[in-house]
Order: C-alpha cells, then sequence, then structure tokens
DNA sequence: ATGAAAGCGCTAACAC
DNA sequence: GTGTTAGCGCTTTCAT
C-alpha cells in the first residue's frame, strides 16, 4: 500500500541505503544511480515517512507557531490575521509545515509550548504571546535549556531581560509618540486618548509615548483625557456615545485611539453626532489593517511594519534551525511609520 | 538529555514493556506499578516521542486543516476567524493538534493534501475548501484509497457526488431564499442582490435562493438588478456609489447583500448620501459575522450555524479516527436561520 | 560507490 | 503481571 525505500530498493536492485543516499542527494552516490532511484521513486508515488525520518535525524519540518491567548475574540484574530499570513506564507516557500497552539491547553491547563518540544513534533517554535507572567517563567527555562529554536515576535518581550531572548518587535513607544506628536504638529492641544484595558505592555507604550509627546510639547496631561477599551469597534463607538458631552466641553479637537478598529468606531459614532471628520475632530488610529481604507474617510495611522516582522522572525528562526552557532540573541526593536491620510487636518 | 521509556525502565528496576504499558493505561499491568511508573514518569519529566509512538503505532495525534486558496485575502480569513475557534477549541478538548495548510503549496505547487497523507503527518483532515476542480479530482481519489479520513466543511462539496464523501456544510440556497423572502414579506418588490464575481458555488446558490422567492412571489427577475463585488466591505460601498441613479431610477427598497462585510459597505455608502436605514432602504446580509453588530443600525442577517459545523465536523471526523466501521457517508446540509435585526422594516 | 547492520523510541506479539 | 523480541521506516556509521 504506501511505498518505503525497502520497496524501491527491492525494485531497483540496491540496499535501503542506496535509495536513502540518492533520496537525499548524498555525494556518496553515482549520479546515475541516483537519477534511476529518483525517477523510480517518483513513479512508485513514494513519500518520506515523517515519523521514521524525525525519529532518526530529530528533524521534524514542522515549526510550531503559539497564538496569543485572547485570539479567539473576533477583533484579535483579526488584527492577527494579516501577520499570521505572512508567516505561513514564508514557511509554506520553505516547505515547512506549521502546528498551531495557544500557550496552554485551555481544558487540561498543560502547557503546550513544552509538550510540543518534548514530544519532539517541531523543530522550532514562533511565539506570538502578549506577556509571559511570572508562572510563565518556568517554560521560558524550559525552553532555553531545550535548546529548542525559538522567536518572540510582535510583542516586546516584558517578562525578562531583553537581551536574553531572540524577539522581534515593534516600538509601541514610538508610534504612540509619532501619533500623538501628529496631531500637535496640526495646532490640536486638547488631545485624547483610547487605550485598552488590561495592562499588556505594548498598550502602556503607546500611552508612554502620547504622554511624552504631550511633555515634550509643554502640553499637559490630563488624565481624564486617557479613555480605555476593548480595542474593538464597539469599544470606540461607546467612547463617542457615552463622552461626547465631555469631549465638547474641553474643546477636544484631537484623538489618538490605539487600534484602528476603535478608531472606525469613534468615526462612526461622531457621524450620528453629525460630526465632520477631519473638519470638527482630527483623529489618529494604531495598526494600519486593511479594513482601515473601506471607511471614509481613510484614516490616519500608525502603520505596523507587519512584512517586515514576519520576514525577520522566520528568517532568524531558519538561521537557528539550521544551526547557526552563536551565543548572541537577536533583538530587534523596528520603527513604526506614520501614514498620514484623511482623518486628521490642521486646526484654523 | 530527553528522557525516554528506557530511562524509566532503568530507574524502575523494570522492563521498557512495563513502562509503555503502564504509561499507556494497558490492564495488563499491576495496579500498584502502573502508578509506581506514572509518579515516575511524572517526576523524571517524561513526555511521549511523538515519532516514535506514531511510527509504531501509525496514529499521530495531530489533524490537518485545509484552508481555503483565498484565505490570505483580508475579507475572507476575518470570515472564517469564527469557525475555526470554535473548530480549534474543540481539537484542543480531544487533546489534537492541528497542522494547518493550503490545497497546494504556492510555490511548488505540490499537493498538501497528498504529501500531509503520504508523510504520515496527520490523522485525518479538515477541508474548507469551497471547489475541487477537475485537476483536483485525483486528489480526492487519492484519499479515498488512502481511506485517511476525512470531512468537508462549510462548503457544499460541488466537485463530486455528494453521496460519495463526508461534508458538513449550510444551505445556501435555502439562505438566499429566506433573505429575499423576508424583504418580499415586507412588502419590497423591487430587490437588488448583490453576490461575488466569480462561481463559488455557495454564492451561485445563494443566488439561486433569491431568483427562486422572487418567482415563487410573482416577481419578475430583472438581470440589472444583480450586482458583483468581492465580498468586501468596499465592494458594497463601491457598488452603491456607481448606481445610486440606478437604485433610485428603479425605485429600489430592498438589498440582499450576500455577504455581511458587503452589507456594511452598503450601509455606509447609503449613510453618505443621507439615506436612512431602515427607513428608505432594508438591507439583509449574510453570515452573521459578529462585527456586524457594531454598526448602527445593526444588520439583519442570515445566520451561518458555525457552532455546529464545527461540533458535527469535528464529532464525525474523531469517529472516522476512532475506526467506526461504515461505509456509508455522512452528509449534512445545515439550516441557516434570518435573524431580523433594525435593517429592515415593513415598507409603507 | 554500495551494502550490512545498528539504532532512533515506542508498541505489540509472544513467552514465561 | 512482566520480560523478551521483533518491527515500524529511515539514517548513518562502518565495512568492503
Amino acid at each position: 500500500m504506501t511505498v518505503t525505500i525497502k520497496d524501491i530498493a527491492k525494485v531497483a536492485g540496491v540496499s535501503k541505503a542506496t535509495v536513502s543516499r540518492s533520496l537525499n542527494d548524498s555525494p556518496l552516490v553515482a549520479e546515475t544511480t541516483r537519477e534511476r532511484i529518483k525517477d523510480l521513486a517518483d513513479t512508485m508515488g513514494f513519500e518520506f515517512n515523517a515519523n521514521a525520518r524525525s525519529l532518526s535525524t530529530s528533524k521534524t519540518g514542522t515549526v510550531g507557531i503559539i497564538y496569543p491567548e485572547r485570539f479567539g475574540k473576533f477583533g484579535v484574530s483579526l488584527y492577527y490575521s494579516s501577520l499570521l499570513n505572512q508567516i505561513r506564507d514564508f514557511l509554506e516557500k520553505e516547505e515547512l509545515d506549521n502546528i498551531v497552539a495557544f500557550p496552554r491547553n485551555r481544558y487540561t491547563g498543560e502547557s503546550n509550548i513544552k509538550r510540543l518540544i518534548q514530544s519532539k513534533k517541531i523543530d522550532g517554535l514562533l511565539i506570538i504571546h502578549p506577556n509571559i507572567t511570572d508562572v510563565d517563567q518556568k517554560i521560558m527555562n524550559f525552553i532555553e535549556i531545550s535548546k529548542m529554536p525559538y522567536v518572540f515576535l510582535h510583542h516586546y518581550p516584558s517578562f525578562c531581560d531583553v537581551e536574553t531572548v531572540d524577539a522581534i518587535y515593534t516600538n509601541h513607544f514610538g508610534g504612540g509618540y509619532d501619533a500623538t506628536k501628529h496631531l500637535i504638529d496640526l495646532g490640536h492641544r486638547n488631545i485624547i486618548c483610547l487605550t485598552s484595558y488590561g495592562d499588556s505592555m505594548e498598550f502602556r507604550q503607546r500611552t508612554e509615548g502620547y504622554r511624552a509627546a504631550l511633555i515634550d510639547n509643554n502640553i499637559e496631561i490630563n488624565e481624564d483625557f486617557i479613555f480605555r477599551g476593548y480595542r474593538d469597534i464597539g469599544s470606540g463607538y461607546k467612547m463617542i456615545k457615552e463622552n461626547m458631552d465631555f469631549i465638547e466641553k474641553n474643546n477636544i479637537t484631537g484623538m489618538f485611539s490605539q487600534t484602528d478598529l476603535m478608531a472606525i468606531g469613534v468615526m462612526e459614532g461622531l457621524k450620528e453626532f453629525g460630526k465632520k471628520i477631519p473638519d470638527d475632530y482630527s483623529i489618529v488610529g494604531y495598526d494600519d489593517i486593511e479594513m482601515v481604507m473601506d471607511f471614509k474617510p481613510n484614516l490616519t495611522t500608525i502603520h505596523q511594519p507587519r512584512e517586515e516582522i514576519a520576514i525577520l522572525t522566520c528568517n532568524r528562526l531558519l538561521e537557528l534551525i539550521n544551526g547557526v552557532k552563536s551565543n548572541k540573541k537577536v533583538n530587534i526593536s523596528l520603527s513604526t511609520k506614520l501614514i498620514i491620510r484623511e482623518s486628521t487636518k490642521k486646526i484654523e
């Protein structure tokens, strides 16, 4: 039924070893036999048994992708989809399979990272995990001593000394700063900021950037100007609906929304109050998700270099898997980019 | 470094076989030894080597999920995210890993389905693939003769006799019919329909449902009332922007948009023309994606039973994997459900 | 350049 | 109940 190298060997009248060598392009085999064997394998419909091969070589040809725990939330998966598509594309080019898992099994509580490593199902690990808590510090150690190649991506590794892990992420402080600075440069002084509930490092950093930009420009920070939402469209909408009075009373003209989705909600809410964007309010989003182009006015936003993240991350993981010898960790903070579109305008 | 059953055997002073039996809950081992071995395995940090195990048992503990080719498109992945999350949840509960792949490697053109089966990387296959072309008919045959358990899901298997495959899908004809019928029941007679470019079976069926509902109610079908888009928000928006004249000239009052995303775009476009929904136009969407609730008015739409699909599909796959003997294929067409919200209204 | 044989870690007959 | 052994399909020394 399934054809193995033994079958090929029998038909070709050679040994298993020769078949193996031929199929693996070993230089230790005659050019002519190699070709003969390869042709034969083709016509017989041979494919390596991945398990046997892995058992023997300790290479699986698959990498694990660890999704963030909140991935199930609609807005979250939407946000990551583009990054994941890029990663998948890269892995496909390298003919690597990928196993998708959450940090822990949500039913048994067991660490999937640990299990995948120990059970030898993967050659490397791509970890998209916003914050590893101290509970998970054990796992970090485990990964390290297991020598399993890994790269953290997209999220700043807040759970440990940055220098001690491989990580590719974006500079959220800079992003928050640039967004706010842009509004200030356009003459806005009363700028509110819509961030996320919880204490995800990335959002904290964006807010720090917002604060820093205000301070650098001698604008007093008003803590009441900082709102919180669930990162989705509904949250932005709700924020406006519930605070329009406040916004008008305080002569707000600029808004920095730390996700594009919330910014879309903000615009929807504002429209319902008959407000014009950017005439009445200038809005800056964050992420530069594709969807933003489907709404008018097109949102000015902070672009996250997702393609770059994907490529750098995968390249690094491949290096690691292919055994580049070096104790140096690679640790890259990518700059975001302000994309000016139609939702911001100089104040008169 | 890694601990194997041999190590445990040595420490416990028993044979590998006994360790294996204990760890696999075989009844052929004494209760006391079982517990002793299990404790030992725990403290020694043992985990089965998946490759060795698979090689020996032909079970991998992972299933393959085949994504639709168009998955990379933003709107598409958004649309599937909820279904995938449900599936992943189910698999997690069963402690099954999942390998994600496209039907073919987009670089080498090689069939991933075939490769995954032959290389013995998976125990079963969940295939979300809208239409298998005649080129892929070979692959269908391959799957069948390989005896690899599989279930097609979400898409009606148009590429073959329905009775010959395991498939769980929704009744798109019924969905299209119900959406249109709802508008007719509300008094609308001039109803446009926004479907998708290309000839995806599901969209064709929705359109057939639209036609059938009109015919059943003695409303003449006007081919010009059928528009096409790319299933995303931008397409809905564009359709309105470009055809407002036509819409008004033809006294259109009802609109059936075959994706929620397009419906959102339609509403955005209509708002820009100062139109009120549902006062000026009644709109029915399709899919019932979560995002719909973030827009006002909340969209009346056709709910696709994604949770049911996920559960039925996974259950069936498990049956197959666990060797339920039966030559009967399971083939389920699930009904959609009309969800009436705020975007539709009785015509005066 | 090729073959023989051991071994990767586990399971499953088959003995005892 | 437990041990012994063969074998899953492949790679890789070590001979020749």
